[in-house]
DNA sequence: AGCTGTAAACCTGTCATACAGGTATGGAGG
DNA sequence: CCTCCATACCTGTATGACAGGTTTACAGCT
């Protein structure tokens, strides 16, 4: 894991830092030592101190905050999504690549969900596509319900994995999100995309797998033709 | 994306480069402005243009290397290698998580590579897979022929993002490996493991799609029984 | 004894400066 | 036109300083 240690005293710190988390356990929510204290012991300055911290805290693996100690991290797809998001910007990935990825483990999602969901989690994914319907003349509403039902989604499917990748793509998709609603300018082509999501509540909430990821791969059709159609490569 | 700029100097940093970066169509390889130059620019000490190259670096956004100025890094999975990592040993994230994510994306991943690999790849999945075979009594050596198997076969998708979820799971799987290689004490269930491997290979060298995720599936199931019989949870 | 408020101790964020070494560039010399 | 090297440029690390946020502990009160 610190085998990256070589090379610059800033990474062998991120590396006894690692080392020092893992070795006594410590949970997200527990506090490290002081920038002071981590410069004495190890041996180095502040500043080496300082860039490390901000290296672990930019894979959100630590969290800063001015005045307090630096905390171990819950997880966290923010880091994840910027990167994803570059890879894009820098033409490494394209949008339909990750259309591909996401049809693949929202599939595998929505199937997993019809089995774990809890009850809760079955009516807020109801509520949430409902919802969607009445913010149909408001597509800043309507992309921010949109990603939400999918990330309850990934939520319901018990498995923090596909949550932390669902949420490495929203930052991408709501850059792209307004492209492919535009290529859906009739009120049919909006109805069914919005009927496609009350299917797959309601699929989900009926416990019913198979139904769940046939109404997840209608979407994701119907997702990528409007792609297509806007030219999105 | 650089909404996250709030709070800190050192966010709004971050939040400038990637702009920079954006807004000039900045490729992989493409050089950013010295430490100095961007310190005056944006009218914050270098110490807070480090600080921020740092955190992009520690995503693999950029590279850095002394005397050379930064560059734009192309996409790498070890930042999200070590964030699954610490999601494990934190206890936010289990193996057998893990490997259900895997399965749902290798299955298509063998998918996809049985129509799109290049022959060149088909050569080396077999050669990897039978140089497994002879590595039978060295561990360390295949376990690392095993990832570059499984690597080499997500880059045979043509999904780069495929490429780097698997690279991302790679840091944990070589720590974890062994326990499962330890739950085939016998020479029949590591001849099921190698022989499946080879399977693969020869699916997708015959561009049998449908072969080669039934021996990918075949694959995982004698894996997740490995790692549950070690009562690995 | 238990509670509360507040001052002191501690901690992080940012800046300026200094210097050691690695890298790149352009001009001198062939 | 090519080669080599001095020089200018750049990053890595250390030190000291100060502003402002947070925690701790003690004094005073109930």
């Amino acid at each position: 894991m610190e085998n990256l240690s070589a090379g610059g005293l800033v990474n062998e710190t991120i590396g006894a830092i690692s080392r020092h988390i893992r070795d006594n356990l410590l949970m997200p929510g527990d506090r490290l030592p002081s920038e002071a204290s981590l410069s004495k012991e190890l041996n180095v300055s502040r500043t080496v101190v300082r860039e490390a911290f901000r290296s672990l805290a930019a894979m959100r693996i630590i969290d800063l905050a001015t005045g307090k100690r630096a905390a171990v991290a819950a997880i966290d797809p923010a880091a994840m999504s910027l990167m994803i998001e570059h890879g894009v910007h820098t033409d490494q990935i394209n949008v339909q690549q990750i259309y591909d990825v996401r049809r693949t483990i929202e599939t595998r999602i929505v199937t997993l969900a019809a089995i774990r969901r809890t009850d809760t989690e079955a009516t807020d994914l109801l509520a949430i596509a409902q919802a969607m319907r009445h913010a149909v003349e408001e597509p800043a509403r309507l992309m921010e319900l949109d990603l939400s039902f999918h990330l309850l989604l990934a939520q319901s499917s018990r498995n923090p994995v596909f949550t932390l990748i669902i949420g490495a793509f929203q930052g991408i998709t709501r850059q792209t999100w307004p492209i492919g609603w535009k290529s859906r300018p009739t009120t049919a082509s909006r109805e069914l995309m919005l009927a496609t999501h009350i299917d797959i509540a309601r699929a989900v909430a009926a416990s019913d797998p198979q139904q769940a990821a046939a109404a997840m791969s209608q979407h994701f059709d119907e997702s990528v033709m409007a792609l297509l159609t806007a030219g999105l490569t």
